[in-house]
DNA sequence: TTTATATTTGCAACTTGGTTGCAATAGTAA
DNA sequence: TTACTATTGCAACCAAGTTGCAAATATAAA
């Protein structure tokens, strides 16, 4: 079920999302929320914020659920489909704006294209 | 540590692997293998042959950790990335042989792209 | 072949991410 | 206010993956 009333909770959790192109951890934001907040309840309200359009979600390298905010999207179309990049040293996840070209496969019919780049972010370049 | 001695669970593993290009889950392997065999032998086994460039690993869409087959590794080099497809439908995953180029991002050091393409497989289209 | 050594395995217990059913709470519209 | 429905917290659960340790087994040396 997509977002229905305008909670305190759910404007407490879009407000992470709002400032910064990173994307964010369930794991992380459970634990940091300045406002603690029920883990299942977390997990229920990005789910309905992503049927919402207002997030999408992917998988990061260990195996964790992330989510960022959707630039173009609507419940209908998640068009905003870019790369992620993942930092090896600080775990660390950005939206890129860079396209990528997503090769047609013969015999195959293709939704949906996950990127996920891996290395060393500015910060622990450094 | 990578692999050092030929045993008859490394044998049966491998040769799961040997004769498609497809990959295949831990969970799968862990229930189908004709001979039973504890789920943490091969956790154990798989990272091993990771470790000496027989397999690659990566995550699926839901979350669960797939190996296949590389192509042209060794220990120090895994220069196999090439797109995995994972069927939305039947849940298969295959290794492509497309290449992705990989755009440069500034100020990021790239070390590994992982690219999963989700969509519908030949069987499921049909 | 036998012995010695280091690697590998099974087991059971554990950790952790994510899900579910249900009763209590809180938005919203009338 | 009231009534209705969506949302939340809680506790219990499930499943994937990890770990420590003692027992088993491959391999090299004698």
């Amino acid at each position: 079920m997509a977002i229905k009333r305008q909670t305190a909770t759910v404007k407490l959790l879009w407000e992470q999302f709002e400032e910064s192109r990173d994307a964010l951890s369930v794991v992380y934001l459970v634990k940091h929320l300045k406002v603690a907040m029920n883990k299942s309840t977390v997990y229920r309200i990005l789910d309905r914020m992503e049927e919402s359009g207002k997030l999408h979600s992917f998988i990061g390298k260990n195996g964790l659920k992330w989510y960022a905010k959707c630039q173009d999207c609507s419940s209908e179309n998640h068009i905003d489909i870019h790369p992620h990049f993942q930092c090896n040293g600080c775990g660390k996840v950005e939206c890129l704006t860079e396209e990528i070209k997503i090769p047609k496969i013969s015999k195959h019919q293709i939704q949906l294209a996950q990127v996920l780049l891996l290395g060393k972010c500015e910060t622990c370049l450094n």
